[in-house]
DNA sequence: GTAAAAATACTCCGTTCGGGTGATTTATTA
DNA sequence: TAATAAATCACCCGAACGGAGTATTTTTAC
Protein backbone atom coordinates (compact mmCIF):
# COMPACT_ATOMS: atom_id res chain seq x y z
CA UNK A 1 0.00 0.00 0.00
CA UNK A 2 2.63 2.54 1.13
CA UNK A 3 5.57 2.23 -0.54
CA UNK A 4 7.97 5.86 -0.54
CA UNK A 5 6.75 6.83 2.96
CA UNK A 6 9.09 6.21 5.72
CA UNK A 7 6.48 4.63 7.93
CA UNK A 8 5.13 6.92 10.66
CA UNK A 9 6.81 6.99 13.76
CA UNK A 10 5.48 5.80 16.51
CA UNK A 11 4.73 7.92 19.45
CA UNK A 12 5.78 6.69 22.48
CA UNK A 13 5.33 7.86 26.49
CA UNK A 14 7.06 6.79 29.22
CA UNK A 15 5.42 6.93 32.85
CA UNK A 16 8.02 5.48 35.66
CA UNK A 17 8.87 6.96 38.89
CA UNK A 18 11.95 5.04 39.11
CA UNK A 19 14.50 7.98 37.73
CA UNK A 20 17.15 5.33 36.81
CA UNK A 21 14.89 3.16 35.23
CA UNK A 22 12.79 6.01 33.47
CA UNK A 23 16.31 7.47 32.04
CA UNK A 24 17.88 3.81 31.23
CA UNK A 25 14.64 3.17 29.19
CA UNK A 26 14.46 6.88 27.24
CA UNK A 27 17.87 6.32 26.16
CA UNK A 28 17.43 2.82 25.26
CA UNK A 29 14.38 3.30 23.06
CA UNK A 30 16.16 6.67 21.37
CA UNK A 31 18.43 4.29 19.50
CA UNK A 32 15.13 3.32 17.46
CA UNK A 33 14.44 5.56 14.62
CA UNK A 34 10.95 4.30 14.71
CA UNK A 35 10.02 5.62 17.78
CA UNK A 36 9.29 8.89 18.89
CA UNK A 37 9.33 9.63 22.63
CA UNK A 38 7.01 12.38 23.01
CA UNK A 39 7.24 12.91 26.93
CA UNK A 40 8.35 11.08 30.09
CA UNK A 41 6.49 11.40 33.29
CA UNK A 42 7.34 10.27 37.26
CA UNK A 43 4.21 10.00 38.02
CA UNK A 44 0.17 9.14 37.22
CA UNK A 45 -0.68 13.48 37.65
CA UNK A 46 2.13 14.27 35.51
CA UNK A 47 1.16 12.05 32.81
CA UNK A 48 -2.06 13.01 32.93
CA UNK A 49 -1.53 16.88 32.36
CA UNK A 50 0.83 15.66 29.59
CA UNK A 51 -1.51 14.34 27.50
CA UNK A 52 -4.68 16.57 28.23
CA UNK A 53 -2.44 19.48 27.80
CA UNK A 54 -0.68 18.02 24.09
CA UNK A 55 -1.09 19.23 20.80
CA UNK A 56 -2.25 16.58 18.03
CA UNK A 57 0.95 16.14 17.26
CA UNK A 58 2.37 15.18 20.32
CA UNK A 59 -0.09 13.41 21.14
CA UNK A 60 1.47 9.73 22.03
CA UNK A 61 0.25 6.58 20.19
CA UNK A 62 1.30 3.83 23.07
CA UNK A 63 1.83 4.61 26.91
CA UNK A 64 4.21 2.49 28.82
CA UNK A 65 2.81 2.48 32.27
CA UNK A 66 4.53 1.71 35.56
CA UNK A 67 1.75 0.29 37.81
CA UNK A 68 3.78 0.85 40.84
CA UNK A 69 3.34 4.95 41.15
CA UNK A 70 3.29 7.89 43.75
CA UNK A 71 0.09 9.14 44.12
CA UNK A 72 -2.44 7.78 41.82
CA UNK A 73 -1.55 4.29 40.41
CA UNK A 74 -1.34 3.69 37.03
CA UNK A 75 -4.04 1.24 36.78
CA UNK A 76 -5.93 4.92 37.92
CA UNK A 77 -4.37 6.82 35.15
CA UNK A 78 -4.88 4.39 32.41
CA UNK A 79 -8.63 4.05 33.61
CA UNK A 80 -8.68 7.65 33.23
CA UNK A 81 -7.08 7.89 30.29
CA UNK A 82 -9.08 5.39 28.82
CA UNK A 83 -12.07 7.76 29.57
CA UNK A 84 -11.30 10.31 27.01
CA UNK A 85 -8.61 8.80 24.93
CA UNK A 86 -10.00 5.70 23.95
CA UNK A 87 -7.86 5.28 21.01
CA UNK A 88 -4.10 5.37 23.08
CA UNK A 89 -3.01 1.92 23.91
CA UNK A 90 -1.35 1.56 26.97
CA UNK A 91 0.65 -1.28 27.95
CA UNK A 92 1.22 -2.16 31.47
CA UNK A 93 5.39 -2.15 32.46
CA UNK A 94 5.88 -3.60 36.37
CA UNK A 95 7.90 -6.11 38.18
CA UNK A 96 4.63 -7.18 39.43
CA UNK A 97 3.03 -10.38 38.33
CA UNK A 98 0.06 -10.59 40.93
CA UNK A 99 -3.16 -11.69 39.69
CA UNK A 100 -5.01 -8.64 41.15
CA UNK A 101 -3.25 -5.95 39.14
CA UNK A 102 -3.46 -7.84 35.83
CA UNK A 103 -6.95 -8.21 36.28
CA UNK A 104 -7.24 -4.50 37.50
CA UNK A 105 -5.29 -3.46 34.65
CA UNK A 106 -7.42 -5.14 32.27
CA UNK A 107 -10.65 -3.99 33.50
CA UNK A 108 -9.48 -0.32 32.65
CA UNK A 109 -8.34 -0.98 29.13
CA UNK A 110 -4.60 -1.63 29.24
CA UNK A 111 -3.53 -3.30 25.98
CA UNK A 112 -0.57 -5.11 27.20
CA UNK A 113 1.11 -5.83 29.99
CA UNK A 114 4.96 -6.66 29.91
CA UNK A 115 7.44 -7.36 32.55
CA UNK A 116 9.74 -5.01 33.26
CA UNK A 117 12.95 -7.51 33.05
CA UNK A 118 11.67 -7.79 29.21
CA UNK A 119 14.27 -7.46 26.79
CA UNK A 120 14.77 -3.93 25.01
CA UNK A 121 14.24 -5.61 21.75
CA UNK A 122 10.55 -7.65 22.71
CA UNK A 123 9.53 -4.03 24.28
CA UNK A 124 10.14 -2.31 20.74
CA UNK A 125 8.15 -4.78 18.60
CA UNK A 126 5.54 -4.74 21.70
CA UNK A 127 5.20 -1.17 20.87
CA UNK A 128 4.43 -2.35 16.89
CA UNK A 129 2.39 -4.96 18.24
CA UNK A 130 0.01 -2.84 19.90
CA UNK A 131 -0.16 -0.54 16.76
CA UNK A 132 -1.29 -3.75 14.79
CA UNK A 133 -4.06 -4.27 16.83
CA UNK A 134 -2.03 -7.27 19.06
CA UNK A 135 -1.80 -7.24 22.94
CA UNK A 136 1.75 -8.28 24.05
CA UNK A 137 1.95 -10.25 26.99
CA UNK A 138 4.47 -11.92 29.16
CA UNK A 139 3.81 -14.99 28.59
CA UNK A 140 4.21 -15.63 32.52
CA UNK A 141 1.32 -13.05 32.50
CA UNK A 142 -0.88 -14.67 29.72
CA UNK A 143 -1.37 -18.41 31.59
CA UNK A 144 -2.49 -16.24 34.50
CA UNK A 145 -4.51 -14.62 32.45
CA UNK A 146 -6.05 -17.59 30.51
CA UNK A 147 -6.60 -19.04 34.30
CA UNK A 148 -9.46 -16.51 34.47
CA UNK A 149 -11.08 -17.39 31.13
CA UNK A 150 -10.19 -21.18 31.24
CA UNK A 151 -12.73 -23.47 33.40
CA UNK A 152 -10.65 -26.28 34.77
CA UNK A 153 -14.01 -28.71 34.58
CA UNK A 154 -15.12 -29.24 31.19
CA UNK A 155 -15.94 -32.64 30.21
CA UNK A 156 -18.29 -32.19 26.64
CA UNK A 157 -16.14 -31.13 24.39
CA UNK A 158 -17.76 -31.16 21.20
CA UNK A 159 -20.71 -29.44 22.40
CA UNK A 160 -20.76 -26.18 20.62
CA UNK A 161 -22.57 -24.28 23.51
CA UNK A 162 -20.53 -21.89 24.73
CA UNK A 163 -22.74 -20.40 26.98
CA UNK A 164 -21.65 -17.35 29.01
CA UNK A 165 -18.25 -17.20 30.88
CA UNK A 166 -19.17 -17.34 34.38
CA UNK A 167 -16.45 -17.28 37.65
CA UNK A 168 -16.81 -21.14 37.90
CA UNK A 169 -19.29 -20.29 40.90
CA UNK A 170 -20.92 -23.23 42.52
CA UNK A 171 -24.79 -23.57 42.69
CA UNK A 172 -24.45 -22.72 46.16
CA UNK A 173 -22.50 -19.44 45.51
CA UNK A 174 -25.08 -18.50 42.39
CA UNK A 175 -27.74 -19.17 44.75
CA UNK A 176 -26.31 -16.63 47.55
CA UNK A 177 -24.97 -14.10 44.82
CA UNK A 178 -28.26 -13.92 43.68
CA UNK A 179 -29.81 -12.87 46.98
CA UNK A 180 -26.96 -10.30 47.26
CA UNK A 181 -28.27 -9.28 44.24
CA UNK A 182 -31.60 -8.46 45.45
CA UNK A 183 -29.94 -6.73 48.49
CA UNK A 184 -29.97 -8.90 51.06
CA UNK A 185 -28.02 -9.31 54.22
CA UNK A 186 -26.05 -11.90 55.15
CA UNK A 187 -28.40 -13.00 57.48
CA UNK A 188 -31.16 -12.51 55.85
CA UNK A 189 -29.71 -14.93 53.23
CA UNK A 190 -28.79 -17.14 55.91
CA UNK A 191 -32.29 -17.60 56.42
CA UNK A 192 -33.40 -18.08 52.99
CA UNK A 193 -30.63 -20.45 52.35
CA UNK A 194 -30.98 -22.68 56.05
CA UNK A 195 -26.95 -21.84 56.62
CA UNK A 196 -25.66 -19.77 59.31
CA UNK A 197 -24.89 -16.44 58.59
CA UNK A 198 -20.96 -17.05 59.08
CA UNK A 199 -21.40 -19.69 55.85
CA UNK A 200 -22.74 -17.45 53.92
CA UNK A 201 -20.51 -14.92 54.73
CA UNK A 202 -17.87 -17.31 53.67
CA UNK A 203 -19.63 -18.18 50.81
CA UNK A 204 -19.79 -14.29 49.83
CA UNK A 205 -15.66 -14.22 50.73
CA UNK A 206 -15.44 -16.81 48.15
CA UNK A 207 -17.58 -15.08 45.52
CA UNK A 208 -15.34 -12.22 45.81
CA UNK A 209 -12.41 -14.04 45.00
CA UNK A 210 -13.44 -15.87 42.17
CA UNK A 211 -14.70 -12.60 40.69
CA UNK A 212 -12.16 -10.26 41.54
CA UNK A 213 -14.17 -7.63 43.13
CA UNK A 214 -14.32 -6.83 47.63
CA UNK A 215 -18.19 -5.24 47.85
CA UNK A 216 -21.66 -6.08 47.27
CA UNK A 217 -22.07 -3.45 44.73
CA UNK A 218 -19.15 -4.64 42.25
CA UNK A 219 -19.95 -7.99 42.76
CA UNK A 220 -23.73 -7.25 41.53
CA UNK A 221 -22.80 -4.91 39.14
CA UNK A 222 -20.40 -7.75 37.57
CA UNK A 223 -22.96 -10.23 37.61
CA UNK A 224 -25.26 -8.35 35.96
CA UNK A 225 -23.28 -7.35 33.29
CA UNK A 226 -22.14 -10.70 32.59
CA UNK A 227 -25.62 -12.20 33.06
CA UNK A 228 -24.51 -14.68 35.69
CA UNK A 229 -28.06 -14.35 37.38
CA UNK B 1 18.41 -20.42 38.87
CA UNK B 2 19.85 -23.38 36.26
CA UNK B 3 23.43 -23.63 36.49
CA UNK B 4 24.88 -27.15 36.57
CA UNK B 5 23.40 -29.81 34.27
CA UNK B 6 23.50 -29.69 30.27
CA UNK B 7 20.16 -28.35 30.30
CA UNK B 8 17.81 -31.10 29.72
CA UNK B 9 16.24 -31.39 25.89
CA UNK B 10 12.64 -30.29 25.28
CA UNK B 11 10.84 -33.54 24.24
CA UNK B 12 8.86 -31.74 21.03
CA UNK B 13 5.86 -33.55 19.09
CA UNK B 14 4.59 -32.13 15.89
CA UNK B 15 0.83 -32.80 14.79
CA UNK B 16 0.28 -31.04 11.48
CA UNK B 17 -1.64 -33.11 8.36
CA UNK B 18 -0.17 -30.58 5.47
CA UNK B 19 3.21 -32.34 4.43
CA UNK B 20 5.14 -30.03 3.89
CA UNK B 21 4.63 -27.70 6.27
CA UNK B 22 5.49 -30.41 8.68
CA UNK B 23 8.31 -31.14 7.28
CA UNK B 24 9.84 -27.88 6.88
CA UNK B 25 8.70 -27.33 10.48
CA UNK B 26 10.88 -30.73 11.32
CA UNK B 27 13.45 -29.57 9.51
CA UNK B 28 13.89 -25.89 11.26
CA UNK B 29 13.83 -27.51 14.47
CA UNK B 30 16.31 -29.42 13.93
CA UNK B 31 18.50 -27.06 13.80
CA UNK B 32 17.99 -26.41 17.50
CA UNK B 33 20.07 -28.37 19.86
CA UNK B 34 17.87 -27.80 22.87
CA UNK B 35 15.23 -29.65 21.39
CA UNK B 36 14.20 -33.24 20.66
CA UNK B 37 11.97 -34.40 18.72
CA UNK B 38 10.26 -37.74 19.37
CA UNK B 39 7.55 -37.74 17.13
CA UNK B 40 4.99 -36.37 14.27
CA UNK B 41 1.92 -37.36 13.33
CA UNK B 42 -0.54 -35.70 10.82
CA UNK B 43 -3.51 -36.52 12.51
CA UNK B 44 -5.09 -36.34 15.95
CA UNK B 45 -5.60 -40.02 16.13
CA UNK B 46 -1.78 -41.00 15.38
CA UNK B 47 -1.26 -38.46 17.76
CA UNK B 48 -2.78 -39.92 20.39
CA UNK B 49 -1.45 -43.23 19.89
CA UNK B 50 1.49 -42.41 19.88
CA UNK B 51 1.63 -40.72 23.02
CA UNK B 52 -0.48 -43.44 24.48
CA UNK B 53 2.22 -45.64 23.69
CA UNK B 54 5.03 -43.67 24.44
CA UNK B 55 7.67 -45.22 26.91
CA UNK B 56 8.20 -42.81 29.42
CA UNK B 57 12.21 -41.77 27.55
CA UNK B 58 9.63 -40.82 24.60
CA UNK B 59 6.89 -38.94 25.83
CA UNK B 60 6.97 -34.95 24.65
CA UNK B 61 7.13 -32.15 26.92
CA UNK B 62 5.71 -29.93 24.53
CA UNK B 63 2.95 -30.86 21.06
CA UNK B 64 2.60 -28.44 18.50
CA UNK B 65 -0.79 -29.11 17.57
CA UNK B 66 -2.35 -27.95 14.47
CA UNK B 67 -6.05 -27.43 15.25
CA UNK B 68 -7.40 -28.09 11.79
CA UNK B 69 -7.02 -31.92 11.12
CA UNK B 70 -8.67 -34.46 9.45
CA UNK B 71 -10.74 -36.72 11.73
CA UNK B 72 -10.56 -35.35 14.91
CA UNK B 73 -9.59 -31.97 15.58
CA UNK B 74 -6.49 -30.53 17.58
CA UNK B 75 -9.07 -29.44 20.12
CA UNK B 76 -10.74 -32.86 20.55
CA UNK B 77 -6.89 -34.11 20.30
CA UNK B 78 -6.16 -31.61 23.00
CA UNK B 79 -9.02 -32.29 24.89
CA UNK B 80 -8.25 -36.80 25.21
CA UNK B 81 -5.01 -35.93 25.81
CA UNK B 82 -4.84 -33.62 29.15
CA UNK B 83 -7.41 -35.87 30.38
CA UNK B 84 -4.49 -38.43 30.76
CA UNK B 85 -1.42 -36.54 30.52
CA UNK B 86 -1.90 -32.97 32.15
CA UNK B 87 1.67 -32.37 32.52
CA UNK B 88 2.47 -32.05 28.53
CA UNK B 89 1.88 -28.59 27.55
CA UNK B 90 -0.03 -27.89 24.20
CA UNK B 91 0.86 -25.36 22.06
CA UNK B 92 -2.07 -24.50 19.22
CA UNK B 93 -1.05 -23.78 16.42
CA UNK B 94 -2.77 -22.60 13.45
CA UNK B 95 -3.76 -20.05 10.86
CA UNK B 96 -7.17 -19.47 12.26
CA UNK B 97 -7.69 -16.36 14.32
CA UNK B 98 -11.39 -17.16 15.41
CA UNK B 99 -12.32 -16.74 18.90
CA UNK B 100 -14.61 -19.79 18.82
CA UNK B 101 -11.61 -22.06 18.43
CA UNK B 102 -9.53 -19.91 21.03
CA UNK B 103 -12.40 -20.12 23.60
CA UNK B 104 -12.24 -23.56 23.26
CA UNK B 105 -8.58 -24.37 23.07
CA UNK B 106 -8.25 -22.63 26.47
CA UNK B 107 -11.17 -24.68 27.33
CA UNK B 108 -9.74 -27.83 26.79
CA UNK B 109 -6.52 -27.25 28.63
CA UNK B 110 -4.33 -25.72 25.77
CA UNK B 111 -1.34 -23.42 27.31
CA UNK B 112 -0.25 -21.20 23.93
CA UNK B 113 -1.72 -20.31 21.20
CA UNK B 114 0.61 -19.24 17.99
CA UNK B 115 -0.12 -18.21 14.57
CA UNK B 116 1.56 -20.30 11.90
CA UNK B 117 3.24 -16.95 10.20
CA UNK B 118 5.15 -16.73 14.06
CA UNK B 119 9.42 -16.73 12.81
CA UNK B 120 10.73 -20.27 13.98
CA UNK B 121 12.69 -18.48 16.79
CA UNK B 122 10.17 -17.47 18.54
CA UNK B 123 8.44 -20.53 18.04
CA UNK B 124 11.51 -22.18 19.66
CA UNK B 125 11.49 -19.29 22.72
CA UNK B 126 7.98 -20.16 23.11
CA UNK B 127 9.04 -23.83 23.28
CA UNK B 128 10.99 -22.96 26.16
CA UNK B 129 8.69 -20.56 27.66
CA UNK B 130 5.90 -22.99 28.59
CA UNK B 131 8.23 -25.43 29.91
CA UNK B 132 9.10 -22.47 32.18
CA UNK B 133 5.29 -21.95 33.14
CA UNK B 134 4.39 -19.53 30.62
CA UNK B 135 1.90 -19.00 27.95
CA UNK B 136 2.72 -18.20 24.83
CA UNK B 137 0.47 -16.36 22.82
CA UNK B 138 0.77 -14.21 19.22
CA UNK B 139 0.13 -10.58 20.23
CA UNK B 140 -3.25 -10.60 17.99
CA UNK B 141 -4.53 -14.04 20.09
CA UNK B 142 -3.86 -12.33 23.04
CA UNK B 143 -6.31 -9.11 22.54
CA UNK B 144 -9.04 -11.37 22.00
CA UNK B 145 -8.15 -13.34 25.14
CA UNK B 146 -8.73 -9.73 26.77
CA UNK B 147 -11.27 -9.01 25.60
CA UNK B 148 -12.99 -12.15 26.95
CA UNK B 149 -12.29 -10.89 30.79
CA UNK B 150 -12.09 -7.31 29.87
CA UNK B 151 -15.60 -5.10 31.01
CA UNK B 152 -17.00 -3.63 28.06
CA UNK B 153 -17.02 0.08 27.27
CA UNK B 154 -19.83 2.16 27.27
CA UNK B 155 -20.20 3.63 24.06
CA UNK B 156 -21.29 7.20 24.13
CA UNK B 157 -21.73 6.71 20.21
CA UNK B 158 -25.26 6.48 19.74
CA UNK B 159 -25.96 10.05 21.67
CA UNK B 160 -28.87 10.38 19.92
CA UNK B 161 -31.47 7.63 22.33
CA UNK B 162 -33.42 9.87 24.50
CA UNK B 163 -32.18 9.54 27.67
CA UNK B 164 -34.75 8.10 30.09
CA UNK B 165 -34.52 8.50 34.04
CA UNK B 166 -37.08 6.61 35.34
CA UNK B 167 -36.54 8.34 39.07
CA UNK B 168 -36.07 12.07 39.24
CA UNK B 169 -32.69 11.89 40.14
CA UNK B 170 -30.68 14.70 40.19
CA UNK B 171 -27.51 15.14 37.90
CA UNK B 172 -25.26 15.16 41.52
CA UNK B 173 -26.97 11.78 42.34
CA UNK B 174 -26.65 10.33 39.29
CA UNK B 175 -22.90 10.84 39.05
CA UNK B 176 -23.01 9.70 42.54
CA UNK B 177 -24.82 6.18 42.11
CA UNK B 178 -22.50 5.39 39.12
CA UNK B 179 -19.38 5.54 41.40
CA UNK B 180 -21.83 3.13 43.69
CA UNK B 181 -22.10 1.07 40.45
CA UNK B 182 -18.80 0.79 40.37
CA UNK B 183 -18.65 -0.37 44.22
CA UNK B 184 -16.44 2.41 44.88
CA UNK B 185 -16.97 3.41 49.04
CA UNK B 186 -17.70 6.71 50.04
CA UNK B 187 -14.63 8.04 50.86
CA UNK B 188 -13.96 7.10 47.42
CA UNK B 189 -16.74 9.08 45.90
CA UNK B 190 -15.77 11.95 47.72
CA UNK B 191 -12.50 11.90 46.51
CA UNK B 192 -13.78 11.52 43.01
CA UNK B 193 -16.39 14.59 43.24
CA UNK B 194 -14.68 16.86 45.75
CA UNK B 195 -17.56 16.34 48.12
CA UNK B 196 -17.21 15.89 51.59
CA UNK B 197 -17.92 12.13 52.58
CA UNK B 198 -20.68 13.14 54.80
CA UNK B 199 -22.56 14.96 51.66
CA UNK B 200 -21.58 12.22 49.51
CA UNK B 201 -23.46 10.42 52.16
CA UNK B 202 -26.38 12.69 52.58
CA UNK B 203 -26.49 11.77 48.72
CA UNK B 204 -26.61 8.49 48.76
CA UNK B 205 -29.34 8.28 51.60
CA UNK B 206 -31.37 10.29 49.61
CA UNK B 207 -30.76 8.54 46.38
CA UNK B 208 -32.05 5.00 48.50
CA UNK B 209 -35.50 7.36 49.28
CA UNK B 210 -36.19 8.14 46.05
CA UNK B 211 -35.49 4.51 44.44
CA UNK B 212 -37.17 2.89 48.11
CA UNK B 213 -34.03 0.72 48.60
CA UNK B 214 -31.54 0.32 51.54
CA UNK B 215 -28.49 -0.72 50.52
CA UNK B 216 -26.24 -0.34 47.98
CA UNK B 217 -26.64 -3.64 46.31
CA UNK B 218 -30.19 -3.33 45.71
CA UNK B 219 -29.57 0.23 44.18
CA UNK B 220 -27.02 -0.74 41.84
CA UNK B 221 -29.30 -3.88 40.75
CA UNK B 222 -32.55 -1.25 40.57
CA UNK B 223 -30.17 1.29 38.52
CA UNK B 224 -29.14 -1.32 35.96
CA UNK B 225 -32.18 -2.84 35.50
CA UNK B 226 -33.87 0.40 34.50
CA UNK B 227 -30.92 1.76 32.72
CA UNK B 228 -30.63 4.71 34.78
CA UNK B 229 -26.66 4.52 33.80
C1' DG C 1 -36.36 40.23 47.40
C1' DT C 2 -37.89 36.67 49.59
C1' DA C 3 -39.33 32.06 50.26
C1' DA C 4 -38.81 27.43 48.99
C1' DA C 5 -35.84 23.91 47.45
C1' DA C 6 -31.67 21.81 46.71
C1' DA C 7 -26.92 21.03 47.81
C1' DT C 8 -23.46 20.79 51.23
C1' DA C 9 -21.45 19.54 55.82
C1' DC C 10 -21.45 17.34 60.20
C1' DT C 11 -22.58 14.09 64.65
C1' DC C 12 -24.10 10.12 67.08
C1' DC C 13 -25.22 5.41 67.09
C1' DG C 14 -25.84 0.69 66.24
C1' DT C 15 -25.29 -2.74 62.54
C1' DT C 16 -23.21 -4.78 58.77
C1' DC C 17 -19.46 -5.79 56.06
C1' DG C 18 -14.95 -7.55 54.50
C1' DG C 19 -10.49 -9.71 55.64
C1' DG C 20 -8.08 -13.02 58.12
C1' DT C 21 -7.79 -17.36 60.45
C1' DG C 22 -8.97 -21.83 61.77
C1' DA C 23 -12.01 -26.03 63.10
C1' DT C 24 -15.12 -29.52 61.71
C1' DT C 25 -17.76 -32.16 58.76
C1' DT C 26 -18.83 -34.08 54.25
C1' DA C 27 -18.22 -35.57 49.72
C1' DT C 28 -14.97 -36.94 46.06
C1' DT C 29 -11.58 -39.28 44.03
C1' DA C 30 -7.26 -41.45 43.65
C1' DT D 1 -8.93 -46.81 52.40
C1' DA D 2 -6.38 -42.68 52.42
C1' DA D 3 -5.64 -38.38 50.85
C1' DT D 4 -8.03 -34.19 49.03
C1' DA D 5 -11.23 -31.06 48.17
C1' DA D 6 -15.48 -28.77 49.26
C1' DA D 7 -18.79 -27.17 52.34
C1' DT D 8 -20.09 -25.58 56.85
C1' DC D 9 -19.51 -23.05 61.11
C1' DA D 10 -17.02 -19.87 64.15
C1' DC D 11 -14.57 -15.73 66.00
C1' DC D 12 -11.96 -11.18 65.95
C1' DC D 13 -11.26 -6.61 64.34
C1' DG D 14 -11.46 -2.42 62.07
C1' DA D 15 -13.69 -0.05 58.57
C1' DA D 16 -17.74 1.09 56.23
C1' DC D 17 -22.52 1.47 56.12
C1' DG D 18 -27.33 3.05 57.00
C1' DG D 19 -30.64 5.73 59.90
C1' DA D 20 -31.93 9.86 62.20
C1' DG D 21 -31.28 14.42 63.11
C1' DT D 22 -29.28 19.34 62.54
C1' DA D 23 -27.31 23.31 60.26
C1' DT D 24 -25.29 26.31 56.71
C1' DT D 25 -24.90 27.80 52.07
C1' DT D 26 -26.37 28.11 47.30
C1' DT D 27 -29.73 27.95 43.73
C1' DT D 28 -34.08 28.40 41.94
C1' DA D 29 -38.53 30.25 41.50
C1' DC D 30 -42.18 33.36 42.26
Amino acid sequence: MESKEPEKKIKVAIVEDHDIFRKRLTELLGFYDELELVFTADSGEACLKHVFESEPAKMPDVILMDIELPGISGIETTFQLKEKFEEIDIIMFTVFEDDERLFESIQVGATGYLLKDTAIDEVVSSLKEVREGGSPITPSIARKLIGMVSKPKNDNSSKSEPEVVPFDLSPAEIRILEQVIDGKSNKEIAEEVFLSPWTVKTHIKNIYKKMHVNSRAAAVRLALKRDIV
